[in-house]
DNA sequence: GTTGGCTGTCGAAGCGCTTCGACATGTATG
DNA sequence: CATACATGTCGAAGCGCTTCGACAGCCAAC
């Protein structure tokens, strides 16, 4: 393992020069630089990642608090963690992956342990236990989402509430006069992870200000539940020709439940989706959606980390414009009959 | 922040017997131990993650390099990532994330940093260019994955072969005499990943030896890629009855086409799945599968790399036998008309 | 030609921890 | 009773780096 050390001594330089050459943070003759550099090449010399924590005081790594659980939009998950890592690495910033298992103890692990220098905190919920830590320590932290209270707290995430009235809209402008919408699993929204209810918010205003009927049911993925909550729709209002979907495994078996039904969709029902792209696409009618786009919110999460490590900007909730892109899933409401 | 000579002085000992407290590595009397744990808790102390790293030369982080691509088996990726991680705290190891997209110098810096411990690699290609580096460093390391040569590698995989035959099995069992194999996109096979390379060989092997025909065609995901897939399939060899998919984002597609030529699922073809379990539930109909373990995987890569770690063990391959969970789209081969 | 201010380099201290050898004890052995 | 040997604790060195102050050399200014 070469050291700054060994560096030195075959440039000729002191060990202070070589770790000048690296940092810039003073100013070095053009020649030295390079004689340094060189014999960094030759050496193949990497910094001591422990011992330059240890003098700097910072560790150049950042924290990634990720859901333990996998059975709820993996998919958007694992895009934010790439986008943050990719992100993070541009920023010369290398990522640390942490479950939620271990709960607020994590929090005070890292904090505590030097081990990370700032923090991303995925999956939040309106009332997180994590929260009164982030707020105590002055490691910088990133929310992706939206807690109840966001005072002291830089947060990124989709509009929701926009993305509800978004897709109320889009309907509407089509001529559906009654809508229904599929919503995720009720552990979901008993968990208060925020988005959900925002969604719905934003679903109902808008439909009340234009004059829209609309139910909204809370559904467990899979073929089953989906037709058990659709059979409902139907019995309850069969005059509904327009569906939003926030709930990524229950957008299939909706489409070949209404497919057997005989409700051509877009001709009959018109769909929307909440989901990321790459979703509506692959599925089996090219869905109309509003995208959750995971690797915008990665990479602003991390240019907001970066930030506030560097000493620019502060608290900041950013809230990520939804866009609807019309695909095959909908259309003119059918005249009414 | 809390040091470990604060600790000391606060329980009245020299800092050498706090170290020893933490590390276990001499023998403390019981009175002594108590008196500094108390003042651990009180202070909440936590050992700096870079003096210890510095001072120990390890990190006691473990490495993660996953795909950089988010367009493949992302659910099994994040599972593995998950039980790596959950499996890698019960050691009392942290994990740091990589993507692929730093490639071979990703192991550089980690190795030559001292940044982690060791490191897990996932999406390894037969040929992968990072073998060597692997080969050469000191640094333990476990591939998910098989590659062509896994000579002083350690390797933990699926056993693809085995699963591919016990697919060609279940069928030939009920009675299906022609069988079609939908594959991944053909950029895997290209990509040489390996793992659909040895499914595909376990399948034909099998077949050729119980006498049963067999098709193989690679497919993107996608409602549209997979209508021509099955048109095709059913233009060469009207008579099969049997599918085998490999590729996630062909399952749905494949269902409601199926549905859609009126061939009922699985009174008239039948289909067994390659793909975790949680996706197979989840399906319009439920599939009888061969689950990818990622749980299983994960936390066998992490028990592997601890032994190495602690100096036990060396390289092996770990080949995990499938398992094929019978549900509801299999079922006996309709009688020949 | 002295003064002052840059620029580029160096030496040394110190970050918080682990670990080695040393050294008191206390306990079994001849 | 002396010798040997655990047992429990301490002091000090050192891990590889950053960073501060010092200072040599140089140029410009009066």
């Amino acid at each position: 393992m070469v050291t700054l050390a060994e560096v030195a001594q075959h440039a000729g330089v002191s060990a202070s020069t070589v770790s000048y050459v690296l940092s810039g943070k003073r100013s070095i003759s053009a020649t030295t630089r390079q004689r340094v550099e060189r014999s960094i090449q030759l050496l193949g010399y990497h910094p001591n990642a422990g011992a330059r924590a240890l003098a700097s005081n910072r560790s150049n790594i950042i924290a990634l608090m990720i859901p333990l659980r996998t059975d709820m939009y993996v998919p958007v998950m694992m895009e934010i963690a790439i986008a943050v890592t990719t992100a993070a690495r541009a920023h010369g910033y290398d990522v640390l992956l942490l479950t939620g298992e271990e709960g607020p103890d994590a929090v005070r692990r890292v904090t505590g342990s030097g081990l990370a220098d700032a923090m991303i905190v995925m999956d939040v919920e309106l009332d997180d236990e994590r929260l009164p830590l982030l707020r105590a320590t002055d490691q910088p932290s990133v929310l992706i989402g939206l807690p109840a209270d966001t005072l002291g707290l830089t947060c990124v995430d989709l509009d929701f509430r926009a993305t509800g009235a978004l897709c109320v809209e889009h309907l509407a402008m089509l001529g559906h006069r009654d809508l229904a919408v599929i919503g995720e699993a009720p552990a979901v929204y008993e968990r208060h992870t925020g988005f959900a209810e925002r969604t719905l918010d934003g679903l109902r205003s808008r439909a009340r200000e234009l004059g829209i009927r609309l139910v909204h049911r809370a559904c467990e993925g899979g073929y089953d539940a989906m037709a058990l909550t659709l059979a409902r729709i139907f019995d309850e209002r069969p005059g509904t020709t327009g569906f939003v979907v926030q709930n990524e495994s229950a957008i299939e078996p909706l489409l070949a439940l209404l497919r057997q039904r005989g409700r051509a969709v877009p001709e009959d029902v018109s769909v929307v989706a909440v989901c990321p792209d790459q979703v509506a696409v692959q599925a089996s009618v090219r869905l109309t959606s509003v995208a959750i786009p995971a690797q915008e919110m990665g990479r602003h999460a991390v240019a907001r980390l970066v930030a506030k490590l560097d000493g620019r900007g502060g608290d900041e909730v950013v809230l990520i414009a939804p866009e609807l892109t019309v695909r095959a899933s909908t259309g003119p409401a059918p005249a009414a009959s």
